[in-house]
DNA sequence: CCTGGAGTTGTCCTA
DNA sequence: TTAGGACAACTCCAG
C-alpha cells in the first residue's frame, strides 16, 4: 500500500477510551498536524483471555462510540490487532507519522511495552510524547519529605489532599474537532476481530447514591455503590472531572479514589509485589492450597452464604460488592489457607473493574502480607459479617436461590476450627 | 537521631 | 446487654 502523503501525528488510545478531557489527545490536537486516532488489540493480552471476555466487549463498545463521534469530524478510528510493536511497524509503513502521543500507564507490562515502542519510534526519527492522565498524582508526585514513597495510606492521603487542595483548579479542555486526520477506516466488527460478545455487561456509573454512600456503602443488598470502577479502569470517565464534580463533598467516597492512587503508586515503586509478599516476614506461611476447596470457593459452594453469595455475584455479573470482596478474600486466605495469589488470579479473570494495582494491594491487605495490611489475627467471621451487613439475608437470597433448601451445601469447614488453625499457621510462618 | 503516636474495613472472651 | 482488652508487638512517619 502506498504511503499517504499527508504527515500525521498518532494518538494511541489504551486505557483512556474517551474523547473528552483526555490529556494526551488534547496535546496531540494542538500539535498543528492532523491526528490519527489509533487503538491496538494487543495479542499479548487478548490471547490470555476468553473470546467472549466481557471486558473486550466493553472496550469494543467504547471504541465504537469514539468512532461514531469521530465520523462527524470526517475522521475515524484506526483499529489494529497484533503486538504493539508489529502494529507500529505496519502503521509507520502506511502513514507519514511525525509524532506519537499517549497517556502514561504504570503497570510493569505497560512500562516495558511503552519503553520498547518509544525506542523503536525514536530510532525512526519519530518523536514520542506521553502524559499523566489516569490519575491526579503519579509516580513521585506525592512522596515523603525524605523523598521516598509512602507505604501507609493515611499519611499518603494527607499529603495527597494537601497537594490537591493547593493546586490550581483543573481546566477541562474542549475538543478541537477540526484537527483529526481526514480518512475513513471502517471499524471491523467484534467477530471479525476474533471475539464474541459477552452476556455480561458493564453498566453505567451512578452518582445518585452518593448522598447516602457513607451510611449504606457496606450493605451489599442496598446496591448503593457507584459502579464507577470499570469506567475508571478503561478511562471512559476522566478522574479530573469526577473530582471537580465532587468538590469538597462526599469525603468518604473521595477517599476510595485516593486509595486507587495509593495502590497505583505502590505498584509503581514496588513492582515486585505483583508476585511477592510486600512484607517478606510472611514468606514462611505454609499455604494449604487444596485445589478442591479452591474450586468450591470459586463456584460459591463453600456452604458459607456470606462467601458464596459474593462469589456468585462475581461469576454471574463480573461485579462484587466491596464488603463481599473483603469477606471472600479473608475466607480464602485465612479459613482455607490458600495463597492470596490464587484468589488474586481468579478476581483478575472475572472482575470487570480488574485493576492490577488495586487487586494486588487489596489481596495482600486481606492476606495480611501487604503494606498497611490488616493484622494477621484479624480474621473475618462470615456469620458475624452476615449479622452486621446482611441481617435480613436479602443479598444472600438474591444470589443463592437455593439458600435454605437441602440443595445448599453444608459448610466445608467449621469457623472456630479454621480460625484457630489460621492463627497457628500464620504464627508459625512468621517465626524467625 | 530520637521519640511518641498512630495505623480502612475484626472477633472473641470476660467481667 | 455491653464495654474493654487481647490478639502481638511492629513499622512508619512527622516533629
Amino acid at each position: 500500500m502506498d504511503k499517504t502523503s499527508v504527515p500525521v501525528v498518532v494518538f494511541w488510545f489504551r486505557r483512556d477510551l474517551r474523547l473528552h478531557d483526555n490529556a494526551g489527545l488534547n496535546s496531540a490536537l494542538k500539535s498543528g498536524l492532523p491526528v490519527l486516532p489509533l487503538f491496538i488489540f494487543d495479542k499479548t493480552i487478548t490471547d490470555e483471555l476468553e473470546k467472549d471476555d466481557p471486558r473486550i466487549s466493553f472496550i469494543y463498545d467504547s471504541l465504537a462510540k469514539i468512532n461514531k463521534a469521530l465520523r462527524k469530524t470526517g475522521s475515524s478510528l484506526l483499529l489494529m490487532q497484533g503486538t504493539p510493536i508489529s502494529s507500529f511497524v505496519e502503521l509507520t509503513s502506511r502513514y507519514q507519522v511525525k509524532r506519537v502521543y499517549f497517556n502514561r500507564d504504570y503497570e510493569p507490562y505497560a512500562i516495558q511495552r511503552d519503553h520498547e515502542i518509544k525506542y523503536y519510534l525514536t530510532g525512526k526519527g519519530i518523536d514520542v510524547y506521553n502524559y499523566k492522565d489516569q490519575v491526579i498524582f503519579e509516580q513521585n508526585d506525592v512522596i515523603k519529605n525524605d523523598g521516598t514513597p509512602y507505604t501507609i495510606y493515611t499519611p499518603y492521603k494527607n499529603k495527597w489532599l494537601q497537594k490537591f487542595i493547593s493546586q490550581k483548579p483543573v481546566l477541562i479542555q474542549d475538543l478541537d474537532e477540526d484537527q483529526f486526520f481526514n480518512h475513513n477506516e471502517p471499524l471491523p466488527d467484534l467477530n471479525f476481530l476474533g471475539f464474541r460478545r459477552s452476556g455480561i455487561k458493564v453498566v453505567n456509573y451512578n452518582f445518585s447514591v452518593l448522598p447516602t454512600y457513607e451510611e449504606t456503602r457496606n450493605l451489599p443488598a442496598e446496591d448503593s455503590t457507584t459502579y464507577l470502577s470499570p469506567h475508571l479502569r478503561f478511562g471512559t470517565v476522566s478522574i479530573r472531572q469526577i473530582l471537580n464534580y465532587l468538590g469538597n463533598q462526599y469525603e468518604i467516597f473521595r477517599n476510595e479514589l485516593i486509595w486507587r492512587e495509593f495502590f497505583m503508586q505502590i505498584l509503581f515503586h514496588f513492582p515486585w509485589t505483583v508476585i511477592r509478599n510486600f512484607r517478606s516476614k510472611y514468606d514462611g506461611i505454609k499455604w494449604r492450597n487444596n485445589e478442591d476447596e479452591f474450586s468450591k470457593w470459586c463456584e460459591g459452594e463453600t456452604g458459607y452464604p456470606m462467601v458464596d453469595s459474593g462469589m456468585r455475584q462475581l461469576n454471574l455479573t463480573g461485579y462484587m460488592h466491596n464488603r463481599m470482596r473483603m469477606i471472600t478474600a479473608s475466607f480464602l486466605c485465612k479459613h482455607l489457607l490458600i495463597d492470596w495469589r490464587w484468589g488474586e488470579a481468579y478476581f483478575a479473570k472475572k472482575l470487570l473493574d480488574y485493576e492490577l494495582s488495586s487487586n494486588i494491594g487489596n489481596w495482600q491487605w486481606a492476606a495480611g502480607t501487604g503494606c498497611d495490611a490488616a493484622p494477621y489475627f484479624r480474621i473475618f467471621n462470615p456469620l458475624e459479617q452476615q449479622r452486621k451487613y446482611d441481617k435480613n439475608y436479602q443479598y444472600i437470597k438474591k444470589w443463592i436461590p437455593e439458600f435454605g433448601t437441602n440443595k445448599y451445601p453444608d459448610p466445608i469447614i467449621q469457623h472456630s476450627f479454621a480460625r484457630k488453625r489460621a492463627l497457628e499457621v500464620y504464627k508459625k510462618g512468621i517465626e524467625k
